[in-house]
DNA sequence: CTGTTAGCGCCTTCAA
DNA sequence: TTGAAGGCGCTAACAG
């Protein structure tokens, strides 16, 4: 391997130009003229340069990289959010570490330290900690110390005290969106499963929820909200819960997200009810599913625009950003099999 | 942002030793007396002093950074072999930066450009180029010249001419262990849906299928055979080519992958037909879908230590390492519910 | 066991 | 518009 590379000094020398001509010529942001431009620039490729990014790094302190920390890269959305934030940095020149923290505050934290060691220019944070409703504190006070190394933008959450900026979807109005379509339907009994109570995302979703049944005057039943977690199992298993504790029955039920609904599909296809099915986060598995499931979507490539502008500009860091996107719903079979209303 | 970093010179200064010492005790690589050593950290302890893994790379040679591209970071598989690749990446202290090509080879260049600028220790390739049966000269060689530079650990495929290391799943036994399964249970009748012509795992599958078929002195038949892509889509619309092109009708249907699978199944709801179905890759679609899939496993934790291994080790560039594991069959409804045998 | 001293490859003032 | 020269923060011989 490793021949010995070359560097801006042969190219320097080949040009019979100085070290700082060439990286002049390389970053472009200096005068130089078109003539020795040209030269340089003939050489470079010549000789297949490319200059050290390591080097440039620590002598200009601009890494161009950025850090990636989400629970699990495998969960459809954290992973969907992912690539489009990675487009958008690949668009302005930087590269993504990705940490996957598989929900262990412990990894989260030794990511971060591995993101601050390599000079991150900003660490993105998805999931995980800043949704975590009691966080710890002594991670909180880490964050606020890595503010002051490195650029935080948190994705569809936040910590209080911690000025980072933030971008997420409106949540809350996705799930109201949900609940005004299923009214539509003719549905006037609708159940929510699965979260988890300390998890922010979870809270939203239920407050809303409520307050989306209160607009249409209908009632929210304790026994038909189910905590029961985020993945297919707990969908299954949200639905027992609900067959065991209820002879009042819903007839719509909001899944906390796309596999917890699908967990729901699965779970009553030995129940056989006929039920309306929602997901949330419009992923892959809403399609998978059969019936293909009505779920609300992130505007995914926004997001990860929005994160993308957050790390790139220079804003004050007084100047707190939240940003806040709207969702969309996608309707599909689960709900449109059948309207209450035309029976 | 950004006081002005602490450095090992500070830390030097406050223990009264030189920078060269401070050095030594956090790489705890050379001899350093008890005494200094317990000064020293207790400077850095109290400077709360972390190295510039930047400055290191740049002086050691060694950035302790891998690269890994592939395709599409939400398909489930690619997913999953990565976090299991990151896993282990983190235990040696690696960072691992991650592109996601889009299958676009444009791209992928463009990432290995990227990692070879940051001085990536290793490149890990998964999908994307690497399983082209006919992969552009131009690519090919520059994979050469960068194997001059890097290494490069090729996960289930590889390159002619490149010698790269690689560890991948013996597909073919996969697929074998699949169709004997389906005969344990009375098929005779078995069809495999899904891929793509050019794609060397799709030619792999392919090809064991009809040995697997010939070893039960069954019939390997051209009409049961279909190509039509990798995701759910493919799955539907490849089912309706075979209800198109037979009359004569297989009794258990085999797809490409989990994605395909699932799309054969949702087919199969308006057709209704008594199938058999199973999957490949063992991903989380597979128990996404109802009836969950029967599915092959790859040993995602060995693939993914395997190809840190082979970076990890000093390994004889001549010495080419191609590593085959094996997978795993997993057994579920969708082959088990029926036994044709017992009926 | 420890300090001195060159770099690693590039950027960036400061002068010219 | 260009060159000289001093870092960036750390490592790694080479002495001692």
């Amino acid at each position: 391997m490793e021949g010995k590379a070359i560097t801006i000094y042969d190219i320097a020398k080949e040009a019979g130009v100085s070290t700082a001509t060439v990286s002049r010529v390389i970053a472009g942001n200096y005068p130089v003229s078109e003539k020795t431009k040209k030269k340089v620039n003939s050489i470079i490729k010549e000789y297949n340069f490319h200059p050290n990014a390591v080097a440039r790094s620590l002598s200009s302190k601009r890494s161009r990289v950025l850090g990636f920390i989400t629970p699990e890269i495998t969960n459809p959305f954290f992973s969907q959010v992912f690539i489009e934030v990675e487009k958008h940095a690949l668009e302005k020149g930087y590269s993504v570490l990705l940490g996957n923290s598989l929900n262990n505050r412990k990894l989260e934290s030794k990511y971060i330290r591995m993101l601050l060691d390599q000079q991150a220019e900003g660490i993105i944070l998805l999931g995980g900690l800043i949704n975590d409703i009691y966080p710890d504190t002594n991670q909180v006070n880490d964050l606020k110390e890595i503010e002051k190394k490195t650029k935080l933008v948190t994705i569809n959450g936040k910590i209080d005290g911690v000025g980072s900026l933030s971008v997420c979807t409106d949540e809350g109005k996705g799930i109201e969106m949900v609940v005004d379509h299923l009214v539509e339907l003719g549905h006037s009994k609708i159940g929510i499963i699965g979260g988890m109570e300390r998890i922010t995302t979870t809270q939203v979703k239920i407050k809303a929820f409520k307050q989306a049944l209160k607009n249409h005057q209908l009632e929210f039943k304790d026994s038909w909200q189910i905590y029961s977690g985020y993945d297919i199992e707990s969908g299954d298993s949200g639905l027992k819960t609900l067959v065991d504790t209820n002879t009042d029955f819903p007839t719509a039920l909001i899944g906390i997200n796309d596999m917890v609904a699908i967990g729901l599909v699965k779970g009553n296809r030995k129940l056989n009810r006929d039920l309306a099915f929602v997901g949330y986060d419009n992923t892959d598995l809403a399609i998978a599913s059969s019936p293909e499931l009505t779920s609300v979507s992130h505007p995914y490539s926004d997001l990860g625009k929005t994160a993308i502008d957050l790390m790139d500009k220079d804003l004050d860091n007084k100047n707190h950003k939240d940003i806040i996107l709207d969702p969309i719903l996608i309707q599909r079979e689960s709900t449109l099999l059948k309207n209450l209303k035309t029976e």
